[in-house]
DNA sequence: ACTTTATGTCATGAATACTTGACATAAAGA
DNA sequence: TCTTTATGTCAAGTATTCATGACATAAAGT
C-alpha cells in the first residue's frame, strides 16, 4: 500500500514525531506506516486523514496486487 | 469504533460470507469486524468501501473517545 | 419434523501492528 | 567542530488481527 503521509506533513511542515503525537502514536511507529513497512489500522488511517483534513482514500492507495 | 457494513450488505443483498470473500478475508473476520470486535487494517477498510461503492469515512466512523 | 441458511460466538494458533530503548547517519545551526 | 534535529532502522516484547474448525440458535423452506 502506498500514502502520501510525507507530502501531507510537509503542507503542515510537521516531522514524524509531530503526527506521530496528534494521532497517538509512537514515533518508530509511524516511520513503519509512512515508510510502507506496517499497514496501519483504520483507527490511525481516519485520525491522519482527520488531522490532515483529507480522506483515507486520498491518503492511502491500494497496490493493483491487494485491490 | 461504529460501522455501517450491515446497511451497506442489505443494499447489495449479500451475506457476510459474500462480503468476506469479495474482500478477501474470512466469514469470521468479517462478522468480529461488523459488530465492532476488530478494527480492520486499511487494506480492509479501502476495500470495503470500494465494493460498495463508497468511502471508509462513510463505512467506518471513530467513536468521540477514539477521535 | 427435518434441513438449510445466516449469524454469532468460542478456542487455538499464526501473522502482523505497535511500543520501547537503542544506535546510526545526514543536515543544519551555534 | 560540536550539538541538535529529523529520519531510518533494529531487537525484543506486548497487543491485536485474522484464520480455522467447531458449536449454538433462529428463521425459512420442504
Amino acid at each position: 500500500m502506498k500514502n502520501t503521509i510525507k507530502v501531507e506533513r510537509a503542507k503542515k511542515n510537521w516531522t514524524q514525531a509531530d503526527l506521530a503525537k496528534h494521532i497517538g502514536i509512537s514515533r518508530q511507529g509511524l516511520n513503519s506506516i509512512e515508510t510502507g513497512k506496517f499497514v496501519p489500522s483504520t483507527v490511525l488511517a481516519l485520525r491522519m486523514a482527520k488531522v490532515f483534513n483529507t480522506t483515507v482514500e486520498i491518503l492511502f492507495q491500494l497496490d493493483d496486487t491487494e485491490a
